[in-house]
DNA sequence: CAGCAGAATCGAAGCGCTTCGACTCCTCTC
DNA sequence: GAGAGGAGTCGAAGCGCTTCGATTCTGCTG
C-alpha cells in the first residue's frame, strides 16, 4: 500500500503538505497542489482509513441500525437503507449496517469504539431501549421514527398522524361512514412502534371530527391472515365501505379477497393504502395512497447527521408532510 | 474515552499486557487476567477501532456491495444482507454497506483505504466490471452469484441450473408438456446476471431431455406487466399448462390473473415459483416452489470470508442444492 | 547444582495520518 | 526602508493500539 509519506517524497514535499492538499485546511500554492495531485494519481494513493480515523478521531462512517425483523415492511426498510447509504456517500461517509440483533449493546459498542461518527436508528419504539444509551454516549444521532420523548433528539419521519387524518378526510369526503383500518402485525403494536400507533391516532381523531366509525384491526399480512382479518371485519361491521391499509403485505391479498367476494373496488368498497408509490401503482388496482417517502426519509436523516457533525446542529423533529394521491381504488360511498 | 493505557494503569500492569489479555495471543496468568478484566468492566473500556485497525492492519469490517437497483427482487437482497450482517457479527466483524451506485470504483476505494478486510459482492454479472479490480487488489472476496469466469474466486450461490431442471422435472412428472417461464425483468438478462440465465439454461436442458416445450418470457413484475406477458404467452401457446415463475413480483399478479381468466390452479394450470419460502407460503395459493435460501447464502458467504481471512482459504464455487417443496399450486396436467 | 526451558510480563518501536506551532519569503503600508 | 501580516511550507508530536524482542522468575532435568 502506498502511504502519504511516499506521495510526499515522490512530489518532493513534506507529509504535512500532502495532508493539507487532501484536506484543504491550509492554503497551498497551485503549483504544489498540482504536483501532489499528480503524484497521488500516479502512485494510486488512497489514505488509510484507520490511520485517518486515529489521527483525526473521525471515521467518516455512519452506523445504521435497522430492525432485525426482516419480515416486516421490508421494502420500505430496504429503500431507506439504500437511500441512507447513497446519500451518505455523496457527503463522503460510508455506512455501517447493524442489525437489531445485537440490541442496545450495539449502541454502546459503536460509541465506545469510535467506529462511527454518528448513528441513524430505524424502527424506533415509543420507549426505545437504545435511547438512554444514546443520550448517555453523547454521540451524534438521528432517528427515523418518533419516540415518545424526543427531547434533545433529532428525528425524521413521515407525519403519520397527519397521514391517518388525510386518509379519513379523503374517505369522509367521498361519503364513507364506516371504515376499517387494516393495521400492521400485532407485534408492531405490542412493541409500541410509534408510526403504527400514530397513524391510528390520526385516523381516530379525524374520524371523530367527521363523524366516521372506525374499526381498527391489526393484521399479519399474507393471504391467509388477511382473509381472517377481513372476515372478522365484515362480521362485526357489515356496513363497512372503506378500508385504510397500513400493512403492505395485506394490500394485494385484500384486493384479491374483495374481488372474490364480489365486492367491486371502488364501486362497492374504497381502499386507501399507506405504502410506497411502487406498491400503489403495481397493485392489481391502482391504489389511492399516501406515499411513504422512504428515499426522502433516508436522505433527510443523512443530511441531519452531516449537519450535526459539522456543528450546524438542529435538535429538531422533522415531520414530512404526507401526500395523498387519488388513483383508482377510491370512489363515492355506495348509496 | 477510556484508553488502553488507562486500563493498564488502573490494573497496575503494562499496556501490552492488557492488549494480550484482550487478544489472547500470549499467555497471561489467571490473576492478572482477572484484574485486567475487572478494570475493563469498571472503566467501561472499548478498544478504539481506528487505532486497532492501524496497528494491526485489520479493520474487522467486511464490505458488502449490494446492487443499487432497489426495485429488483428486494426481499431476497434484503434477507441476504441481513444474514450477512448478522453472521458477520457472530464472527466479530461489522458490515459496511455499499450500494452499487459508486460502481467498480468502490472496490478500488475500499481496497485502497484498507477500510474493509474483505468484500462480499452481490448481484454479480457474468462479466462483472468489478472482478478485474478485485483480482488486482488482491483483497479477500466472496461473490454471491456466479460470474462467467470463476478462476481464483470464491463464489456462493444457489445452483440455479439445477433449480431450473428441478422445476421442469416436477412438471414433467405431472404430465405437463407445454410450459412457460415467467422470467425476471428484461434488464436483468441484458445485464447478463448469471442466476437468471442459468435458471433458463437449466430449464431448457431438462426440457429437451423430457420432451417438454418451453416458452421463456422476461417479465417486469407488477400487475400490468404480468398481464401483458401472460396474454402473449397464451396467444403464442394456448396449450400451456405449466408456469415456472422466477420473478417474485409476478407471482401474485399471475395467480390473480389466472383466477380471473377462470383457469383454476392447480386443476387447469400448474405454477412453480423460484422464491423465498415466505413468498411461497403467503401467496393466495400455497405455491409449489424452489426456495431461494437467502439466509444460508449470506451465512455461507461470511463463513467463507472468515475462513479465507484466517488463512484457511478455499477458492471454490459452492453451489447450494435446490430443494423443491410441493404445495398446492401444482397438479397433474389436465387431460 | 549448573543450566535451561517455559510462563508471564514489560518497554519501545512503530502503524499512517492530522495538526499545531514555527519558519521563510513576499508584498504592502506608512 | 522598516515593520506588519499573510501565504506557503516544514518538522515533530502525537492519536491508541499491536507486536516484537528482552527480561525476570519460576521449576526442572541430567
Amino acid at each position: 500500500m502506498v502511504t502519504l509519506a511516499e506521495v510526499a517524497q515522490h512530489a518532493g514535499v513534506s507529509a504535512s503538505t500532502v495532508s493539507y492538499v487532501l484536506s484543504g485546511k491550509r492554503s497551498i500554492s497551485a503549483s504544489t497542489r498540482k504536483r501532489v495531485e499528480h503524484s497521488i494519481q500516479q502512485l494510486g494513493y488512497h489514505p488509510n482509513a484507520g490511520a485517518r480515523a486515529l489521527a483525526s478521531s473521525r471515521s467518516n462512517i455512519i452506523a445504521l441500525m435497522v430492525p432485525l425483523r426482516t419480515d416486516m415492511y421490508v421494502p420500505v426498510m430496504m429503500e431507506i437503507a439504500m437511500a441512507v447509504a447513497t446519500s451518505a456517500r455523496t457527503h463522503g461517509y460510508d455506512v455501517l449496517l447493524l442489525t437489531g440483533e445485537e440490541g442496545p449493546a450495539a449502541v454502546r459498542r459503536i460509541a465506545g469504539s469510535s467506529l462511527a461518527d454518528a448513528m441513524i436508528l430505524m424502527d424506533v419504539e415509543l420507549h426505545d431501549e437504545r435511547l438512554p444509551l444514546l443520550r448517555e454516549s453523547g454521540r451524534t444521532a438521528v432517528l427515523i421514527g418518533l419516540p415518545a420523548e424526543t427531547g434533545g433528539l433529532t428525528c425524521v419521519d413521515l407525519d403519520f398522524e397527519a397521514t391517518g387524518a388525510l386518509c379519513v378526510e379523503h374517505l369522509a369526503a367521498l361519503g364513507h361512514r364506516e371504515v376499517a383500518v387494516i393495521g400492521e402485525a400485532a407485534a408492531v403494536y405490542e412493541r409500541h412502534t410509534g408510526f403504527a400507533e400514530r397513524t391510528v391516532d390520526g385516523v381516530r381523531a379525524k374520524a371523530r371530527e367527521t363523524g366516521m366509525r372506525i374499526l381498527h384491526r391489526p393484521c399479519e399480512g399474507g393471504y391467509a391472515a388477511t382473509a381472517g382479518t377481513l372476515g372478522r371485519v365484515f362480521d362485526e361491521r357489515p356496513g363497512t365501505t372503506g378500508f385504510i391499509v397500513q400493512n403492505e403485505a395485506a394490500v394485494e391479498p385484500l384486493l384479491n379477497l374483495l374481488q372474490q367476494q364480489g365486492r367491486a373496488v371502488p364501486e362497492d368498497v374504497s381502499v386507501v393504502a399507506v405504502c410506497p408509490e411502487q406498491v400503489a401503482t403495481q397493485a392489481s388496482v391502482r391504489l389511492t395512497s399516501v406515499a411513504i417517502p422512504a428515499q426522502e426519509m433516508g436522505r433527510r436523516a443523512v443530511e441531519q447527521v452531516v449537519a450535526k457533525l459539522a456543528g450546524r446542529g438542529t435538535d429538531e423533529v422533522e415531520l414530512l408532510e404526507p401526500v395523498l394521491t387519488v388513483r383508482a381504488s377510491t370512489g363515492p360511498a355506495p348509496a
